[in-house]
Order: C-alpha cells, then sequence, then structure tokens
RNA sequence: CGGGAUGUAGCUCAGUAUGGUAGAGCACAGCGUUCGGGACGCUGGGGCCGCUGGUUCAAGUCCAGUCAUCCCGACCA
C-alpha cells in the first residue's frame, strides 16, 4: 500500500472527546470516527487491525471444528418472549416498530436466533456436537457509553454457541472454546488472564472471563500468587483462617452516638477502628426483607448473596423499610432484636466485643458478641481485598486491573428448555440440548492492545494485528535513489508476502516519522541519502529505541528475520 | 435515571462579567524559502456562534425551552 493514496486522516491534537489512551490514540492515528454516542467508523487503518483480530479468530475457531455463520441484525419479539428477555433484558435493548407495527429488537446477542435454528434443523444425536459463530455487529444500547470502541452501543463481536448431548460433551465444547481463546489472545499478544467469572443473568453453571491487563482497565481482578487462582472481584472467594471462636468479655451497653451513622463516624466518636464495627445492611429481596453482617471496614458482595440464596432481586432497603424492621433509622440498624433473616459474613464469627446499632436513633451497642443475636448462618459474603486469603491454597490475594476481552459461559439447558430445542437420542427419547455461549469483543480487543502497547509517541501495536507490519519511509521522496530503493525494497517486501506501506509523500521527513509512530508499526525501513552514501540504510522496531544500521544489500533478510521472529512469539 | 460541565472554522480553544460588523493557533489551497523527528514567510478559502423562541434599535453575549456531547454515580453479555 502506497501512503499517499491511503485515507489516513491522522491529528496531531488530542480530541477532546477522548478520555483514555486507547481512544485519544485510535481518533489521532486515523482508526475511528465517531458518529453518534457510542457508534463509530471504523477507517481503513483501524478496520485493517480488526480484520487481523477477526482473521485470528476464525482461524481459531475453524482449527475447533466451529462453523462459522451469520444471523440477523434484527430479530423478531417472539422469539425474545419465548426466552422470556423480551421483559428481563431491560432498556438495554434496543425496541423497534417496523412499517406493519410489528415489533422488533436489534441484536444484542445471539441465543434466542441460534437456538431457534438448530431446535428447527437439528433432530438426531448424530448431529451433534455442534458449534456455530459469527463475527457480526451488535447492538446493546448502554446506559453510558464511553472510551471509544471499549464500550461502544453498536460494536462487532464474535458469538460461538455450542450444543452438545450432554453434561460431557459440554463440557468438552467448552474446554475447546477455552483452548481456542488461550490461543487467540496470545497470537494477538497480549498479557492477559482467564479468570473466573459470575454467571450473570445469562446464567448457567461456570464461566470464565479473559482479561487483558492494564491500569485502565474496568474491571478488577483478584488472584492468588500462591496457586494461580484468578477471578472477577464478583466472583472471588474469601478464604478464612479457622481461630477459636473467642468468647464473651465485656458487658453489652447501649450508647448514645448522635448523627453518627457511618462507619468512619462511629468509629472515629467511639474511639474504636473500623475493623471492630459490624455493619447491618439490610436488603430488599424477592423474598423478602433479610439483614447481611459484615466487618465494618468491608463490603457486602451482592453477587455472592444472590447466588448463595437463589435470589433474582436483591437491592438495598430504602429507610422506610429500614426503620419498619429494625426501629431504627438508617445508619443505627444492628443484628441485635431483629427478625428478619439475618446473613453474616465469615468475619463475624471471629470478632469480639464489637459494635453494632442499636436500632434506636443515636444509640450504638458496645462489647457485642456473637452470642448476643441469632444469624442463619455464616457465609463468605464480602467483596475480597487484596491482602485476603486464597479460598484454594490460603495464600495471599492481589488485584490487577484488566480489560475483558472475551467470555465464556456454559449455558446448560436455560435457553433449549425454554425454547424447546430437542434431539432424539439413541434411545429414541426427545432431550434438550447441552449448550454453551462464548464472546469475545473484537473492536475492544483491538482498543486492549493499544491500552497494552503505547508510549509518549504513539500505539506499539503487537505484530500480528498493527495495521502494517512493515513501513518502508524514503527520508526525502525527491531523492531519486532513496525513492528506487524504497521501491524495490517496498516491492520485494510484498512479494515475499509480507504486509508493507510505503510512505512515498513528499512530507518533512519529521511529519512521516511521526505519523510512522502514532500509527505503531512494528518494523520500520527508512532509507535517507546520508545513509545511503555508505551503502546503507536504518531498520527500526516500534518497541526499540534506537536504530541500527544495515547494509542495504541485507535489509530484506533481516527485516523477514524480525518479522519471523515476531510471528513466533 | 441522579449529579456536574460543555456546545463558536475540520481540530484545540479565546471572545460571553459590561449586547454594537466573528477571532487565534493548528489543519486546508497557492507562491517562495526549507528538508533525518509534527519548518518558516506571504496570500487566500472556510462560520445558521448546537437548535427554537423571547427581550432589544441591535444577541455569539441576556432570558426560556430544547437537542447533542463529555465526566462522576447507579447499571452492565
Amino acid at each position: 500500500m502506497r501512503y499517499s493514496k491511503m485515507f489516513i486522516p491522522t491529528m496531531k491534537e488530542d480530541p477532546k472527546e477522548a478520555e483514555i489512551l486507547s481512544h485519544r490514540l485510535m481518533l489521532r492515528a486515523g482508526f475511528i470516527r465517531k458518529l453518534a454516542s457510542g457508534v463509530y467508523t471504523w477507517l481503513p487503518l483501524g478496520l485493517k487491525s480488526l480484520k487481523k483480530v477477526e482473521n485470528i479468530i476464525r482461524q481459531e475457531m475453524n482449527r475447533k471444528g466451529a462453523q462459522e455463520i451469520i444471523m440477523p441484525f434484527v430479530q423478531p419479539k417472539e422469539l425474545w418472549e419465548e426466552s422470556g428477555r423480551w421483559e428481563k433484558y431491560g432498556k438495554e435493548l434496543l425496541r423497534i416498530r417496523d412499517r406493519n407495527d410489528r415489533e422488533l429488537c436489534l441484536g444484542p446477542t445471539h441465543e434466542e436466533v441460534v437456538t431457534d435454528l438448530v431446535r428447527r434443523e437439528v433432530k438426531s444425536y448424530r448431529e451433534l456436537p455442534l458449534i456455530l459463530y459469527q463475527i457480526q455487529t451488535k447492538f446493546r444500547d448502554e446506559i453510558r457509553p464511553r472510551f471509544g470502541v471499549m464500550r461502544s452501543r453498536e460494536f462487532s463481536m464474535k458469538d460461538a454457541y455450542s450444543f452438545d448431548i450432554d453434561e460431557a460433551g459440554a463440557e468438552k465444547s467448552y474446554m475447546d472454546m477455552y483452548d481456542a481463546y488461550m490461543r487467540i489472545f496470545e497470537r494477538c499478544g497480549f498479557n492477559f488472564k482467564a479468570v473466573e467469572a459470575d454467571t450473570g443473568q445469562i446464567g448457567g453453571s461456570f464461566s470464565h472471563e479473559f482479561m487483558v491487563l492494564a491500569d485502565t482497565g474496568e474491571d478488577t481482578i483478584i488472584s492468588c500468587g500462591g496457586c494461580g487462582y484468578a477471578a472477577n472481584l464478583e466472583r472471588a472467594e474469601v478464604g478464612f483462617v479457622d481461630r477459636e471462636v473467642p468468647h464473651t468479655k465485656g458487658q453489652l451497653k447501649d450508647v448514645e452516638t448522635p448523627g453518627q451513622r457511618t462507619v468512619e463516624e462511629v468509629s472515629e466518636f467511639l474511639g474504636v477502628k473500623p475493623d471492630k464495627l459490624v455493619k447491618t445492611i439490610i436488603y430488599n429481596t424477592d423474598r423478602g426483607t433479610m439483614g447481611v453482617l459484615v466487618k465494618g471496614d468491608r463490603e457486602v458482595n451482592e453477587v455472592k448473596l444472590r447466588n448463595m440464596l437463589n435470589l433474582d432481586v436483591i437491592e438495598l432497603a430504602d429507610e422506610e423499610t429500614i426503620e419498619k424492621t429494625t426501629g431504627g433509622p438508617l445508619g443505627f440498624s444492628g443484628p441485635i432484636g431483629l427478625s428478619i433473616p439475618l446473613y453474616a459474613d465469615r468475619d463475624v464469627l471471629f470478632m469480639e466485643d464489637f459494635v453494632v446499632g442499636g436500632n434506636v436513633r443515636d444509640v450504638h451497642t458496645v462489647n457485642v458478641n456473637n452470642e448476643d443475636f441469632k444469624v442463619k448462618g455464616y457465609y463468605d459474603l464480602k467483596v475480597a481485598e487484596p491482602g485476603d486469603f486464597c479460598a484454594r491454597c490460603g495464600g495471599t490475594y492481589s488485584s490487577t486491573r484488566g480489560i475483558e476481552v472475551g467470555h465464556i459461559f456454559k449455558l446448560g439447558l436455560k435457553y433449549s428448555k425454554a425454547m424447546n430445542c430437542t434431539f432424539l437420542d439413541k434411545g429414541g427419547k426427545e432431550i434438550h440440548a447441552v449448550m454453551g455461549c462464548y464472546g469475545i469483543g473484537v473492536g475492544r480487543t483491538v482498543a486492549a492492545a493499544i491500552e497494552q502497547g503505547h508510549d509518549e509517541n504513539g500505539m506499539i501495536m503487537p505484530f500480528g494485528i498493527a495495521p502494517f507490519e512493515i513501513c518502508v519511509l524514503p527520508v526525502n521522496s525527491s531523492h531519486a535513489e532513496s525513492m528506487e530503493l524504497a521501491e524495490a525494497v517496498y516491492k520485494e517486501l510484498l512479494y515475499k508476502g509480507m504486509d508493507v506501506i510505503i510512505d512515498d509523500r513528499s512530507e518533512r521527513p519529521g511529519v512521516k516519522f511521526k505519523d510512522c509512530d502514532l500509527i505503531g508499526i512494528p518494523i520500520r525501513v527508512t532509507i535517507g541519502e546520508r545513509n545511503l552514501k555508505d551503502h546503507m540504510v536504518e531498520i527500526k522496531l516500534r518497541k526499540e529505541k534506537d536504530s541500527q544500521k544495515v547494509r542495504k544489500e541485507e535489509v530484506i533478510e533481516r527485516v523477514l528475520n524480525y518479522a519471523n521472529e515476531f510471528k513466533r512469539r
């Protein structure tokens, strides 16, 4: 490709709208342009990267026997009613009407459509297992789109769906996809981690998220240095050390705490550390009002609570409910004498002489012990933090930030039952297919690569997904000898199958260098008058600071060597 | 949906307190000088001052409404 012919609108200044680095750089380097909030055009350069990611995905999916299809972007309401998600999905699902007033939606995901397809076409166990995938545009009407293509409303996603005859088959499919994902993200050049994740509203029994490690990531990953266990923050189990349960020491006593509602206020007022307090959090759920006890300096993990009690709805109780159930106002709730079910985090079991709310305005109770109230049980109910004990090996947790680029779920029978997707087994019995679903955000993957690879001059794209692999850069395009050699090198590299661009513009050198760095092309071949006098040209790797001179006869070989080295990794 | 902010040239922004002919830098076009890390000079093109209504002799500026965008929060395959 010739730079002079390609549509690459780069920008010198940072666009105001862009908050994080990848977004800024993608705008500046002419990868994307915004059309509306959360809706982007991919320009030639960005599209090249996007396609490279897509192709890596295709190759690895195909390698596992998955087959590519394309399903409709517009989907009828009826299917979504069958699965029950027309009601449940909420405002993220963009609903539209056609001219006949039929209700439709823009597909945010394709479980319904693919399940419908398979139930129509697959009749026998002989046709399974089956994994179908597509790379296609999705629309989710996000509450708050941000970070460019990292969290947009319209976005490209690879989604795959597996259908198996039984649990064992489904697990095999899941593991196949897991392997494929590992290979995909390795080939993208990522520093990433597969972490255990909550299955969320999509349900199902287990799930992994593939997280690209980056400080700007929206997700928190908890991981154990000891055994390698890693999980999404909302999922991470917290271990504990079994200690002797202490016995009552101090004298239970109410104290005046006028106006002191928060943990900080109370602990300061009474002169005790927050970890000597126990918070009583009141929740409204689909199974009634309940209370959760947690140490003062920790937070309740609502996902754990929901999973443990198998709840659908959990929300913090309003003040009215709190006063009705505890007798006291918000900020003064405590477990003593409450009639609602109470669940406590395990931390509480090992505490003694702690402080709780008095269930009366401006009163807290001190020297409280576990004998003073009744709970349904002690469970792991808090949000994990660095420094906590690992639930698997007792090691110590640390936390990092990550960008979720892939997510795999074992769905089980959720959709096949709801939509009656069945086939006949060996014995002629009708049974439901066991399903899995597997997503990768393609655009987000490109953004994540930039988030992970950049410096003050611009992107440092991994070789496998950079828009070009090599840039041939003649310093002075009006110098005939330079141009001649540049053209020759360019054509030879093309012939060798490399993805190469020649910067044939009559721009000043500085402009060319800056653009080349901004775009993040991994290998640059600089051809200038000065070095040419000594029959030398320059090779510079984007990720390295210094360039090296090589004899012009050797340049092709040297470049190909670098390319091979990049590919091998 | 709650809180905060911003809409003026393609981009970054000034001008708005005190109403009086629309500005700068970058980008763009022409000419000249430059030419190994985003050059310089001269000339030029480019504006529904987000939109609608109001106040006024006069509105980018004041008032009301509305739309859009961004940030924080709640939410999230």
